[in-house]
DNA sequence: GGTTCGTTGCACACTGCTGTGCAATCTAAT
DNA sequence: ATTAGATTGCACAGCAGTGTGCAACGAACC
């Protein structure tokens, strides 16, 4: 039994602001990643002051945005894989998952290449195994090209899947299928497995 | 006729250090696009100021840097297009021949989420168009599939050449080759066609 | 009612960058 | 030898962002 703390209404409110800031980073630092603690304060509905009251430093901030990223997609990635469905199934199954909240960790891709890169490469570790992985068992199996060694395949992958999450589609383009597809594709997949897989998931 | 100016030893000294300067900034800018003028002086054997008196503003030694490539990448398509090749015919050639620079102008993709990114955009907008064409023939004449609209598979799939221009391949994996593969994938190429197409270019 | 505590508003010092001014220097041109 | 001009070294102002300190406010808590 945990024990629930009381939840003070004080606790909760400041429990409150701390994640409105957290969302509201995401969102900023996504559109743009170099925007300054003023900019997410004002953002948040807050005081830049406030923002250093919860977060002691700009990189704390984004740390605890990466944690909280991570553990999200090693969750999927670990659920999806304790299914022990073939490779291409397991990528569709990914791609499905990610895509609602793709958009909202497209920061994940803009703040590698950033100020705190090296701090950042070094949390999605994990992440890019798991995925190096998935992509590694569907070339030993057959249903993945070989054309790119699986760390180099894996990123290229799921980076074009994050980068059309971030692109709006013109016409009525559903983008969870333009972008499983796309993805399915460039993993070697034919594209008329690629549209069968996509069609029996979704 | 155009008078020869003499090319008076200083004047050529003078647009030797000019053009140092701008490829040094490509290769610096394209490691950390948040380089400032020290740190491409420097890297260009010069002091800070000298850079102020070729470029008067940062974003005029970018904007020299973006034309210069915008240039280079519009003469290769439009030679090629003149070509009237197939569309992944076409594609394999711009591959081939953008490829021996595409990790010099890596510059171009990592400068497009920046601080200048609104004046970059402008820049690179006829090198888009041309590849946006170039996609949508294919899909006119059937060999791109057509699970996005041109402009979104022209964009992933020359961003797809450029990262992977900007890998290290591990193994003796041969990059040029690797890379056409890919954007053909995603382009919808069949597997097997894509490297007919490759080994009879390479 | 008084206290606690998150929040606010303002202050400040520090850093790192940009862009400019100017005298000094060194070299090619005359 | 003198001059013109590119480069240098240094100084400076300006701006933007970070991180901190502190008094004051206001609402929940006892």
């Amino acid at each position: 039994m945990v024990s629930v703390p009381a939840e003070s209404s004080r606790t909760r409110a400041m429990k409150e602001t701390r994640d409105r800031i957290l969302d509201v980073a995401l969102e900023v630092l996504g559109e743009s990643p170099d925007a300054g603690m003023g900019e997410i304060a004002a953002a948040a509905g807050v005081v830049r002051r406030t923002v250093y009251g919860h977060f002691p430093s700009r990189l704390d901030l984004i740390r605890t945005l990466m944690e909280r990223a991570v553990a999200e997609m090693t969750a999927v990635l670990t659920d999806i894989n304790a299914g022990g469905a073939a490779a291409d199934v397991m990528w569709v199954e990914f791609v499905a998952r990610v895509w609602p909240v793709a958009h909202r960790y497209r920061v994940l891709l803009a703040l590698r290449r950033g100020e705190y890169g090296e701090a950042i490469h070094g949390l999605l570790g994990p992440v890019d195994e798991l995925l190096a992985d998935l992509v590694a068992r569907g070339q030993d199996s057959g249903v993945f090209a070989r054309h790119l060694p699986p760390a180099v395949l894996s990123q290229l992958a799921y980076g074009a899947v994050f980068a059309l999450a971030d692109t709006d589609l013109p016409d009525g383009a559903r983008g969870a299928r333009a972008a499983t597809i796309t993805s399915l594709l460039m993993l070697g997949v034919p594209e008329a497995r690629a549209i069968t897989l996509v069609d029996n998931r979704l």
